[in-house]
DNA sequence: GTCTATACTTAGATAGAC
DNA sequence: GTCTATCTAAGTATAGAC
């Protein structure tokens, strides 16, 4: 029993570690990106050494991978605690204000479009393509749902509608705002919504 | 006389060769981005060896910014050689038509928001920066015509409308649609405009 | 499992011959 | 001005002591 109960307690705190790796590597991977992130950063950021970082992740693309099933997870989650009976376009509205939010804190949620180098290695990564595959068809689900009940531009082809979705969240104008305007973060997560539902025509 | 028309020649030789090394700098650019692009892979695309390459430019940071100044120039140029009397906000349209073109055959325009990293980097250029000012001014002009004559929505910041204009030269929903849909190249540009300036919302 | 110290590789930049 | 050959720094990954 005592050996049973040290087993679990060491197992909690390998997991507890695991938890702050992955926090530092999402923070890093946002203010810095893959390419810049090393491996160093990490290990210094969470205050433990390099080999003992390899302990958990075998490899820096297995550590942002990981860190990225992670953000996907957070979005199916998201999705799945949203009150029932919400319209298919005000559940598209409130993920991506929650993304958005997620970024403008620091938190960063979808790297996969910085860079094709990025793109492939995810790509090369089972778990996180599964993932993203849920994510997907469930989206596609909603954005169909938006079209038929007159709610989404119903002439657009869902592919066009998805990945320009997508790339909202990770757009850089958010980045550019944060930056230049004095815009505050809610001002700047309600224009994001405004242009990417309403357009930037003059609506009338 | 022989010696001047000798110089020149060199000289004119020696501006080729540049060009031909901003070309390839800026198809490999397109495709690995600026941290996968090595001075190596430059030197081989143009045909020459990294000594000769460091004659023309001091540093990788130097060539990268070189290119840049050349697209920004390219739509300035573009701009300039509008016929008069394009209503304001057909000019947007056609100038975002003009980049994702170019995107769509390789040749990628605006690199800067990839990452901070290359943010930071041209921030640095003077140069850089004074043509994107110059740039940006234009731009500014052009949308607020378009806001007063009630084409463009007039409640939206004017740095809003900018920088999610700007955001959409880069969007990465072009390439999502040129490796996934089977869309071909004008019905993406469509799309795009489509999603930039009416957004995803049914106009009913 | 954790650390110190180190091997290996890549890529930016340059010395020196021609 | 161009090349071959090389320097140097950084960063991924690991060997081996504790």
């Amino acid at each position: 029993m005592s050996i049973l109960s040290k087993l679990s307690f060491k197992d909690q705190a390998f997991k507890l570690r695991e938890t702050a790796i992955l926090d530092a590597t999402t923070a890093i991977l946002a203010s810095k990106g893959f390419d810049l992130m090393t491996m160093d950063d990490v290990a210094q950021e969470v205050g433990i050494s390099k080999p003992s970082l390899y302990k958990h992740f075998k490899s820096k693309e297995d550590l942002v991978g990981a860190a990225m099933i992670r953000l996907i997870d957070g979005a199916l989650d998201y999705l799945e605690a949203m009150p029932a009976g919400l319209s298919p376009i005000q559940q598209l509205k409130d993920l991506l204000a929650w993304a958005l939010r997620i970024r403008l804190e620091g938190g960063m949620p979808f790297l996969p479009s910085t860079s094709t180098h990025v793109r492939e290695m995810l790509t090369r990564n089972l778990k996180y393509v599964m993932r993203v595959l849920k994510l997907n068809s469930k989206m596609e689900v909603i954005v169909q749902q938006a079209q038929k009940q007159g709610q989404l531009n119903a002439a657009l082809p869902v592919d066009v509608i998805l990945f320009a979705y997508y790339a909202r969240t990770c757009d850089p104008a958010v980045e550019y705002l944060q930056l230049y305007s004095k815009l505050d973060h809610e001002t700047i997560v309600e224009s994001m919504l405004e242009v990417c539902f309403s357009g930037l025509k003059n609506q009338a």
